[in-house]
DNA sequence: TGCTAATCAACAAGTCGTGCTAATTAGCAA
DNA sequence: TTGCTAATTAGCACGACTTGTTGATTAGCA
């Protein structure tokens, strides 16, 4: 993702108007890790501003994402996540605490075998599964 | 996923009844490579079995999904989709028609990098997106 | 300054899936 | 064959997530 700096001037650029909601989505989601969901976004951002509205948060995620600025993550679970990270890079998610950390896949592109002549990849999608160290502790 | 007269034994094992309606989901399931969601299964189902509920397709096919039978899978694109080949694969999905078909990843184990240490994968999961050949032809 | 987009509250709706209840049906073990 | 009990059904509701709408207010920015 741009720097909140750099996504003012997007915002700008294309027309849209650079409100105090949608820096405060900006700076939130900056070098942001911890892939939150509309709903995560809010509850923080609605600390920082009292009064934002989740409708709001909704609109500036989906700007930024139609934008390419977030990357959209459905993991299945529930909500969707988002993710400032917009490299080409992949998923592993513990199953036990959900906690979900960015990973690069070096092998890339896959090959693959089936029943799909002419078939166009644009993009492929990689979720690991499993279990994290903290949860293998505390189970141990 | 086994068969359907092996699923009977195996339901009968476990003291679930082998009633008429699951027999037919087993059938339908068999060799589909559709990868149905519950609603269009229930609509296949309906037109064998005038009455049926959805209710019952969801809970047949949970209990499926819980014995291992059928894969479950969810590609964010509103409902969950079932699978009853079971093998370790992946799918490429038609972000045009939504058409879904499995292919094989023989590159796995992947290797990844990421601040992830202690992460023990149980599972990978791959998607291919992009056109199918018959989307690329319709838009050509 | 003024046009217009953005925001907000409040409410609704849509999709997907599940929970509940009460009545009926029917599988299957003894 | 009987009888226990699970399964099914209709019907309704709800919950989570997300988007739509409306109408009033605020405020960005040319």
């Amino acid at each position: 993702m741009k720097t909140p700096e750099e996504l003012v001037a997007r915002f700008r650029e294309q027309g849209y108007k650079v409100t105090p909601q949608r820096q405060l989505i900006f700076r939130l989601l900056n070098g942001n890790t911890a892939h939150p969901t509309a709903e995560t976004l809010y509850e923080v951002a609605a600390e920082q501003m009292p009064g934002i509205s989740l409708r709001t948060v909704y609109q500036t995620l989906s700007e930024l994402s139609a934008m390419g600025e977030v990357q959209h993550i459905d993991l299945g679970s529930g909500a969707v996540r988002f993710d400032p990270n917009v490299d080409d890079h992949h998923h592993v998610v513990c199953s036990t605490c959900g906690v979900v950390h960015d990973v690069y896949v070096n092998q890339t592109p896959l090959q693959f075998e089936g029943d799909v002549e002419g078939f166009a990849v644009h993009s492929t999608r990689i979720v690991f599964s499993g279990e994290c160290a903290q949860c293998a502790h505390l189970s141990a």
